[in-house]
DNA sequence: AATGAATGAGGTTTCATTCAT
DNA sequence: AATGAATGAAACCTCATTCAT
């Protein structure tokens, strides 16, 4: 009754990077990793189908919730019949973690854009990391809002990679940044501590942004910038 | 399709306080005003029923989540019959803001029970109440992590209450705090949003704890707590 | 994929009587053990309504067979709407069995009725049992080929328990039967061989009368049991 | 929604030997009248094609039964494509219809290797066509299983063929056998009930065999055998 | 006040068959 | 001759809510 799914992922052991400079490119190794089972052929033809579905479930999923939204709306969403859709994906679950490795996707990107990885100094790095992280959330609020309050309702296996997914990639992410820092009394446990919080923090205009919709972004990515960084005991620049 | 929800609440103008002294008391009074409609006539069975129902879906809802549970089940783990059931609330959305309700009750016990009230010092105040709030929303992970991820789940008129609520005891008492302190810079926008992040770092550990939970709860409370007081600018004791 | 079924049976020991004297009685009760799983509370209700259901799915089961029927055709012609059929059985595969069971039960009472296990005469006594038994299949024709059919459609719980009443009432009771015979060189082995080829026999006009439809009731039948008889190696009347 | 089939099969008039020496040739030639329209024009890649899917087929039939075996798991098992496939049949039910004339050809082949048809005495003809067939069905209990009970599902046009191969091969076949005892009060109608009843208690074992499983095929092949023999009022070797 | 049976719309998924390439 | 993507009609089952007792 917990689980619905039947059917598991091929996961091709999901390499995770040792040592010390976990960067952006890796993360998105990891992502390529995670993919859903089809009945077709032709990747090419399963990654531009797949899309068109993410696409069309955003559309209903950020209106009406994972639960709420029907497959049947999904497929008239995406423009597809409900046979054509199950030919691309197995379960609605399915639609849900693709959903989820949009948005991930979405992330590394646009971290890879704004050249994150090239900063030298650890402090500023951090500190554009955030403000660009920040800005893209807000900028793809219902996106984040959704993921990040529907995964929970996966089914096990789903759960379990959507997690992985999650480690492999954001938490890494962020505990590099802090480890780089040096900062005086932060072990492993601090950092990793630390990553989580900031990794949160960053998603709090998506999640709990309603409150305070009357206040310009720029201010709530400053905001939520500086006390990251004073929070962690730095100096705001 | 979006709302199943027919009836709709009484609420006799909930009073906001005004000034800068709005307390705990005052959050209770607050919350009192929202009930449930049932067609029962003794207020007191009305009470102790719900409370029953609060009991009986929470052992559920933590294990199945909102949209897994059926109404069946809540019945079963309350010991009460369906019938019976719909003669102390009207939908299954009501259950849902019931535990919202008695979240925020316990939440509001817990803080009145350890005097934060009394103390003087603005500072000393907020690091205090910090820390007791993480503290009980570790120990009842299961029911915040559960409130905060279904609460949006429901319909109209279920949601404006729920946030009605939010606003009305959790921001404004965060707000009031972080007002009494006079950080430099901080006006009313700014006091709104840091009173928001606080709230949000406050449920860290029930969200998104599950990466941290090889980590001692005493390590997260301190960090939590020195992290905001830091990230207000604020000097940790 | 090979079960759909997640709700196991309730058979409480059923017991199998040990000795030389199983008589239909102890049929009976071993039959008595085995039962649906159902929402209702009230016993009875649940046989009136279970045999309700009996009666409206074999009028469409024996015109289209298991598969080809759906539950809301046996909704309908048992005069229930699917949300009260469900009420008291937990799948198609229940409806299958209480079919089965129903078979069974019919035949019981069929041969309780008719004075066999008065019949001193070992000889006799298996000649009239033979005989009363085709001449039941005979009568209920579309029942027996049914059953004997669409088990085997049955997934893994279910199929077990039809193997198992099988086994603990007709096979039980050829076998007593046949053993009683004191037939020479009749061990075991052989008694089971021929208690299981008797049962076979009997429903030969159920499952091949097809082709011999064109003669007599009466006449198969007597070429059935004087044939069963000589087969064993006795002198038919 | 009883048929799903459309289309028609060709059968260029059957033709049925009379008199009084139908033999397995005849049979034979029977069989070869009956075939599944296709698209392809060489018949010869027809008939290779079609063997291919009765191969494929039964893989997957044996284990799940025809209704839980998809087309595509068969055309998986077959290594062909589904478009493939249905150059060469036009239905499922096409591939049922395969299968069951597989099987007749099976035995057919398999009593014409036996030397049957060279044995002059009828006794012994009778017995030793008996014991070929039933330690045929044994060894290819599945095979038969499958056959017997699944046939029934097939529409209406499908039905008429299987019947009618059945007819004018098997029954045809032991009637000419047990009509050439010459058993004294054994008329047409006799010779052919006795016929039906021998053909049916041949599968004994692929039918109901589960229940005496733990008994050696050996043991199980001279039971039937001299049950028959003796059923019929004749001596056993 | 209480019971639990009844309703019926809606959910996700499967699959035989056709069709464009 | 061959491929496999696309269709769309069911299929089985669940469940919030109402109602007769």
């Amino acid at each position: 009754m917990t689980s619905r799914c039947r059917k598991v992922y091929r996961k091709s052991s999901p390499p995770l990077a040792r040592g010390s400079t976990f960067r952006l490119k890796e993360a998105k190794q990891v992502l390529a990793h995670y993919s859903i089972p089809s009945a077709a052929k032709k990747p090419q033809a399963v990654l531009k189908k797949q899309n068109q579905i993410i696409q069309g479930a955003c559309q209903v999923f950020f209106r009406k919730g994972f639960n709420r939204t029907s497959i049947r709306e999904i497929a008239l969403a995406s423009g597809m019949s409900m046979g054509q859709m199950y030919h691309y994906i197995s379960s609605k679950d399915d639609i849900l973690f693709l959903v989820h490795r949009h948005m991930h996707e979405l992330w590394i990107n646009h971290l890879s854009g704004s050249g994150i990885d090239a900063i030298e100094d650890p402090e500023t790095r951090l500190r554009e990391a955030i403000k660009s992280t920040v800005k893209l959330i807000i900028q793809h609020r219902n996106l984040f809002q959704f993921v990040y309050t529907e995964s929970k309702h996966l089914a096990e296996t789903h759960l379990e990679m959507v997690l992985d997914v999650d480690e492999k990639t954001t938490l890494r992410f962020w505990r590099e940044l802090v480890g780089a820092l040096g900062i005086p009394g932060f072990r492993e446990k601090e950092i990793r501590l630390a990553a989580s919080v900031l990794a949160f923090l960053n998603v709090f205009e998506a999640l709990r942004g309603r409150t305070v919709r009357d206040i310009g972004r720029e201010e709530i990515v400053d905001f939520i910038t500086d006390f990251s960084i004073r929070g962690l005991g730095l100096r705001p620049s």
